[in-house]
DNA sequence: AAATTTGTAGACCGGTCTGTCTAGTCTGAC
DNA sequence: GTCAGACTAGACAGACCGGTCTACAAATTT
């Protein structure tokens, strides 16, 4: 038998990476067990509320990932220039090196659930207001006035994500750069 | 029997608002025959390439609908400030009227399918790429220089979307409005 | 070593999915 | 009046869905 918690934690990961590959109506639990090798029974022992609470836990799983990830970037720019930059950056790689299958972990999923599952959304809630926290704070490292950093991450996340999802739909990435220039030339 | 053509449309138009609230997977195509009042029969008679062919009339469908509703929130704006805050104004209605379950008719579907059906895919990109040019226009008769309007208009589109997701996330259209107006100060 | 807990294993269930097929009913042309 | 084409009607098929259930194996406790 595989070690304590190594199950979970497999089936956890696959399903992260399906739900952001392809939703969540998209993924099947069955898809899930065959590509991470575990049978049912231990999917329901683990989740016990099925689909819905993997769901939330990838969720919450692949936000704190890219949410650290993206810390990382942004506390080694020296400005906002470079910290745009370094964001952009971060999401052009992630779509190339996927063939334009992943952009957000989050997006495809918070959309379809939104309405469906106030669980599901409520982990996206909490996994972009964590990715917020984090933008604010860099904003006023790189000199912006507390009072205009909320604001402004909120601005820059939400072009971060639209451009993401743009640059999928166009299999181009340059607009994520479009929009990131434009966004460094105007703060 | 239902006049001419009278049937195709209103599978369309069902399937249409379906699409937009529940996503591509989460919409079955029995959920269209039977809002639509349909048999199955018309449904592969007038969409014979099935539930594909049908979401990408939808999404070519909706993109139209609202690229004329937002051209003309645009046209009647003055100014940036006052056409960035129509914008706004136009998906936050939509947010509040659907309670929350229509956002941007695209891009639950758009971002679903992107890597799944190259048709749809293409469809979403067709959509966007004439809002693109709606905006690159509407930029200029407000006295953007030309070669600023492109990527300005990659920017409003994006910020745009990414804000009517996080607004569907968190329930609320604040996000929207802080948005579109730090847009309008940095213009 | 016996008992208990923890986790694995997969057959199985009812329901739903998209799509096919045959039969029937309109409408307009001749 | 009849025939062709356009369209409606829904039963049906086979695959797949999420979820439950029972049996069993390993680890841990007593």
């Amino acid at each position: 038998m595989a070690p304590r918690g190594e199950t979970r934690e497999r089936i956890l990961r696959t399903a992260a990476d399906l739900f952001q590959r392809q939703g969540y109506h998209g993924t099947g639990v069955n898809q899930v067990l065959v590509e991470s090798g575990a049978p049912k029974g231990s999917l329901y022992f683990h989740f016990p509320e099925g689909k819905e609470q993997l769901a939330s836990e990838s969720v919450a799983l692949s936000g704190r990932t890219v949410g650290e990830a993206l810390t990382e970037a942004v506390l080694a720019a020296p400005d906002a220039r470079a910290g745009l930059a370094a964001l952009g950056e971060h999401f052009a790689r992630s779509l190339r090196d996927s063939d334009f299958r992943k952009g957000c972990p989050l997006a495809t999923v918070a959309l379809e659930t939104a309405a469906e599952s106030e669980t599901i959304r409520a982990a996206c809630d909490t996994a972009y207001g964590e990715w917020l926290d984090g933008l604010r704070a860099a904003l006023r490292g790189w000199g912006v006035p507390a009072e205009r950093a909320g604001p402004l991450a909120a601005l820059v996340l939400s072009s971060l994500q639209g451009a993401v999802m743009l640059a999928r739909v166009q299999r181009d990435v340059s607009v994520l750069h479009q929009v990131t220039r434009q966004l460094a030339e105007l703060l």
